[in-house]
DNA sequence: AACACGATGGCAACTGCTTGCCGCCCTCCG
DNA sequence: CGGAGGGCGGCAAGCAGTTGCCATCGTGTT
C-alpha cells in the first residue's frame, strides 16, 4: 500500500540510505557499480522519491508557478504553451495561476506559493515596479512582457513593432491614429503608447490615446465610439480582444473596415484570422516567450552560478501580421 | 531571513509546538484563549507553515492537478477557468498538465504527481477504462467530459444535444448527415457518435462517421475532403477546431456555407462566433463544468465521509447554440 | 469526599530525504 | 616503503511540521 522509501531501497541494495540518496540526487558522488545497483533495486521496488520529503531539505521543489493577469485571454494561451512544454523537459511542475487583473489577488497568490515553489514566471504583471523589485530580492522572478530594473524579463519588442505598424499605417494615407490604450497598471500599455507615440512623431503622422479600456471584446464598444470623436482613420486597439470588440461595434454604427476606418490590434489569437474583416495585428511568438522565460527562470532558479543571467533583458521580435481591417486611408472626409 | 517555524512561535508564545500546530490545524482542540496567543503570536512574527513539512506527515498538500488532453485547445481553457476559481476558493493550488493527446504521457505525468497532489481531474483522458480504474483505487479521481463507471465525473450532456443537433439539421432538410469524428481513444467522439447515430435513427436521417481526424484546425481539410465524397449535405465535426478548419477548406474549393453544405461543431469556442459564416455549434456552460468537477474531487480527497459523493456522475445540460453555418438542404443535388 | 471523565497542553516519536563530516582504503608519489 | 590525498560509503543530525499518548486540572456525580 503505502510506496517504498529510501530505507527500503538501501535495505535491500545493502547500502545506507546516504548512498541511495545520493544515488539519485548527486550521481557522480557514488561509484557506477554502486550507482547501477542502486537504481537497479529501486526501479525493482518502484521506488519513487518523496517530493516533500525531498522540498523539506533541499528547499528544491522543481516547480514554477505562472502568474497570468487574466487567464480569459487567449493571448496568454500561447506563452502557457511554451512555458508548459519547457518546464516539463526540465521534470518541472507548472503551476499556473490567475491574478483576475488584480494586483491584491496577484499579491497574495505570489505569497501563498512562495513556500511551494522554486520561481515565479510574471506574465503582464500589474504590480508597481517596487513591489516587484522586493519580491525579487527573496526569490527567483522572470517576467514575461514587463520589464522592471534589475528583474530578467522576456518581452516582445514593441519599439520596432509599433514603429512598423505606424509606419504600415503611414503608407496606407493614414494621417492621425487613435491608440485604444489597456489597463493603466499595464506596464505594456505605456510602452506601446510610448512606441506609438515617438514612431508618429517621427513618421509625421499625429496620434492620440483614449482610454484606459479594460481589454475585453465587450469593451471595445466604449473604445470604438470614444475613437470615433477624434477623428483618427486608424484605430490601434491595445490588444485582440479590444480590437474584435470594436470591429462588432463599428459593423453595427455601419461604419466599413478598413474602408472608412482601419483598425489594428496586438497578440495575434486564434480569434484575429478568422473574424471579419480579419485583423491586422502586431504578433509574434508567443511560445517561444514562455519557452524562454522558463529558461531563464531555470536558471535564476539554479543556487549555482546563477551570477551569468542574472538579470537579462530578452527582447524578441515581434512580427506585424498584416490582413485585412486595414486599408487606404478614406480620401477628402473623416470618419467621424 | 529564514522564515519563522512553529518553534519560533511556540517559544514567543510560550506554549508547545504541538499547540501551535493544533491551533492551525485543528482549532478545536485548542482552547480559545490559547488559540488567540497563538494565532496573534504568528501574526506578529510572520509566521506560514511550511507546506512541504505539512505534507509530508498529513498528506495533505493543498493541490490539485489537473490533466488537459491538449491544452492547444481553447475549449479548454474555459474549463481550466472555472477549475482554477474554484480551486482558489478553497484554497487549493491547480497544477496544470498537458497530456498531448498522448496516452503515455498522460501515464506519466499522473505518476509523476500522484505524490504531490490531492487528486485529479482528468480533462477529456485518452486512457483506456482500466487505466483509470486502477488510478482512481490509489487516489482521488474525478473526470471531466469522459465517464468511466465508478468514478465520479462531470460531462456536458451529448445524448440530448446531439439529438438537438440532428433534429436541428432535419428540419433544414438535411436527409444524410457525416460525423467528422474525433481521435479513436476519445470517449467523447465514441459518445457523441452513438448519440449522433442514435438521433438520426430515430429521426430518420442517415448518418455516417467519417475519420477519426486529430480535432484541430488543420485537419479540418482532410476531414472535409472526405466528407465530401459522402454526399452528406450537413457535416457534424467533431469540435469547433475542426469545424473551422472544414469552413477554411470548403471556402478553398469554392463550396458555399450554409447553401451547398451546412456544417457544425461542438464546444463553443470564442473563434466560432467569429469565423465566416460564424459556427452553429453544441455548447454549454464550460466554466461550470470546471467548477463542479472541482467540488467533486475536493470531496473525493476528504478523507472524512466520502461516501455520499463517492461516484457521482454529473451530467449538465448543453446547448445548442445556432449561427450562420447551418442552412436548408440544398434541393435537387447532392454537395459532393 | 472520593471518583470519573472531558478538556487541554506537552512530550516525543515520526514523516522521508539531504548533507556535513568522518573514516576507510586504495593509489600515486617521493 | 611511508605518507598524502582522493574516492567512496556510512553516520547522524537536521528539515518543519503532525499526532498518538500521557499528565494535569477542573468539574460533575454519587
Amino acid at each position: 500500500m503505502t510506496s517504498p522509501t529510501i530505507y527500503d531501497v538501501a535495505r535491500a541494495a545493502g547500502v545506507a540510505t546516504s548512498t541511495v540518496s545520493r544515488a539519485f540526487s548527486n550521481p557522480q558522488r557514488v561509484s557506477a557499480p554502486t550507482r547501477e545497483l542502486v537504481l537497479r533495486v529501486a526501479k525493482e521496488l518502484g521506488y519513487e522519491a518523496n517530493p516533500h520529503a525531498r522540498a523539506l531539505t533541499s528547499r528544491r521543489t522543481d516547480t514554477l508557478a505562472m502568474v497570468v493577469s487574466d487567464i480569459k485571454n487567449p493571448h496568454f494561451y500561447e506563452i502557457i504553451r511554451g512555458a508548459e512544454l519547457r518546464a516539463k523537459a526540465s521534470a518541472r511542475t507548472l503551476v499556473l495561476v490567475n491574478a483576475e487583473e488584480s494586483p491584491r489577488i496577484e499579491r497574495e497568490q505570489i505569497s501563498r506559493l512562495s513556500r511551494s515553489v522554486d520561481g515565479f514566471l510574471l506574465t503582464a504583471s500589474r504590480l508597481p515596479d517596487e513591489d516587484l523589485l522586493e519580491f525579487a530580492a527573496t526569490q527567483a522572478v522572470v517576467m514575461v512582457n514587463r520589464q522592471v530594473h534589475g528583474i530578467p524579463s522576456v518581452v516582445l519588442d514593441q519599439r520596432e513593432g509599433c514603429r512598423q505598424l505606424v509606419t504600415h499605417l503611414a503608407s496606407l494615407g493614414h494621417t492621425s491614429v487613435a491608440y485604444l490604450s489597456g489597463p493603466q497598471k499595464s506596464w505594456m500599455a505605456g510602452a506601446r503608447w510610448a512606441a506609438i507615440r515617438d514612431a508618429a512623431a517621427e513618421i509625421g503622422v499625429s496620434a492620440v490615446r483614449m482610454g484606459p479600456f479594460t481589454p475585453r471584446v465587450e469593451h471595445g464598444a466604449a473604445a470604438a465610439d470614444a475613437a470615433l470623436t477624434t477623428g483618427a482613420t486608424a484605430l490601434i486597439a491595445h490588444n485582440d480582444l479590444l480590437a474584435i470588440g470594436v470591429l462588432l461595434r463599428l459593423a453595427d454604427r455601419s461604419i466599413r473596415v478598413p474602408r472608412d476606418i482601419s483598425v489594428t490590434g496586438f497578440d495575434d489569437i486564434f480569434a484575429s484570422a478568422l473574424c471579419t474583416p480579419s485583423l491586422t495585428t502586431l504578433g509574434g511568438t508567443h511560445a517561444n516567450l514562455g519557452r524562454a522565460a522558463v529558461e531563464l527562470l531555470l536558471d535564476a532558479a539554479d543556487p549555482t552560478g546563477r551570477a551569468g543571467t542574472a538579470s537579462l533583458q530578452l527582447v524578441q521580435p515581434s512580427q506585424l501580421v498584416l490582413r485585412d481591417s486595414t486599408g487606404p486611408a478614406p480620401v477628402g472626409r473623416s470618419a467621424g
